[in-house]
DNA sequence: GGTTAGACGTGTACGGCGTATGCGTCCAGA
DNA sequence: TCTGGACGCATACGCCGTACACGTCTAACC
């Protein structure tokens, strides 16, 4: 019959109580811990680091924090903070779902590492604040909830999947040091190789008809209102 | 000008040479890794563990995978060789599409630790195989190849990104030692108590009106039949 | 106003990790 | 027959997350 402590971070954020005034607090390890993602990458976040950023010893930040997954838990609902959803909904919910669509593929490109925490969705402020904004784009639209959802979802969805795509070469890019070109330099003779030896007519197409360096930005709106076109044929259509 | 080993793991698989007979190769240290992964999580894979299993040495495992990375990328293109291509393409692109996507999402069903490796495209068989037998469902309709990557690519990268969020609330599990039911139990309090406080009118709304236990199989099947729409329009458009 | 329970920051230590390096051993090609 | 290189291994280094015990400070209580 003890009091457990709540299981839920969001519950167990504590403010000053009795004891030695904080110098240190869970939001600043949190920006800390953001900063050093972004400049050194997601491998290079640890707890060390982060506490000798703050000129602390690596112990103090679990008098905040609890664990490294409560702080990854703090670090993603942080950073959707910098989703700005100012004037949506506006009404039109095509552009409204595209705008946030694109919202959260810059989001990832900020923050490369975000996508590498497989979280269940978090229940912090922004996170809350993010799916109210993002249902209230698609209400009013004679849809039920799950409908709803099912639009919302969709596009963040294929969003989701499509900037991990992306940031899969980013991040790779930063293990290796080698940039895309470099890449291709390195990778080039074994093509050739495997298009000498092997039957692989698309590969041969994909390498000699592609594009050669298209714009990720293009490809992304034009498979985006691919997405949005399929959705709006639900609309009308409640089942 | 020293002859450097091929940067591609493809192309740096040996065979047999001078030297004792084998006791170890690269398939073999795969499967392991996959083995344990799918047992214990992708957190327990250590180069330590799978050279436990194999009962050798941590160190000989080096001999054969270059480094972790590597070793990866080794097991990412092996569990790409359980898809089920059978019958593909079919002649019906949508069909057959779908069909990928299912492959896809079953796959990582079956070995929930893919998703948690970021990697650029893999050069590996399996991989080539999957690109050319995904390239040839939507050839014949009368679009270039960049039309055809945007079919296929739609299609799979929506599939990622719900597969990733299925996965994220799997992996929760595994790690919490909590099934849902023990997750909602524990939020529960927490979420009463912001509904009380604070104006969260959609978070109420999936709580109250939303279907209680979604087949997961159904909302997949009904999304991606969304995105299909979508792409349909697409043909007889080729920009 | 004195006392004290509890918050705070820290030092030490444990068991894990990836992997660089150097060493004996074995065998195919010379 | 000789030998260079492939093979497996033991050791060691510098990281990691975090359990635990400790001294210190202060708000709340008598």
């Amino acid at each position: 019959m003890a009091d457990e402590p709540p299981p839920v971070i969001w519950a167990r954020l504590s403010s000053q109580g009795r004891g030695p005034v904080r110098t240190l607090d869970y939001a600043a390890i949190t920006a800390a811990a953001i900063a050093l993602a972004d400049e050194d990458g997601v491998d290079a976040v640890s707890m060390r680091k982060i506490a000798g950023r703050m000129d602390h010893s690596p112990m103090s930040l679990y008098r905040h924090v609890g664990s490294k997954d409560d702080l990854t838990e703090l670090m993603y609902d942080a950073v959707l903070g910098e989703l700005d959803l100012t004037g949506i909904p506006s009404g039109n919910w095509r552009a409204d779902v595209a705008r946030l669509a694109r919202e959260i593929r810059r989001l990832h490109h900020a923050h490369p590492w975000i996508a590498r925490f497989g979280h269940r969705p978090t229940l912090g402020p922004n996170a809350r604040r993010f799916l109210e904004t993002g249902l209230a784009c698609v209400d009013g639209l004679g849809l039920d909830i799950d409908a709803m959802m099912d639009l919302l979802s969709t596009a963040l969805q294929f969003t989701r999947g499509f900037v991990e795509q992306e940031l899969g070469e980013v991040e790779a890019q930063r293990r290796t040091g080698l940039d895309f070109a470099g890449y291709q330099r390195q990778t080039g003779p074994f093509i050739s190789q495997l298009l000498q030896e092997g039957e692989l007519p698309y590969l041969k197409r994909l390498i000699i008809e592609a594009e050669d360096a298209p714009d990720p930005d293009v490809v992304f709106e034009r498979r985006l209102a691919m997405v949005l076109d399929g959705l709006t044929a639900r609309i009308g259509r409640p089942s």
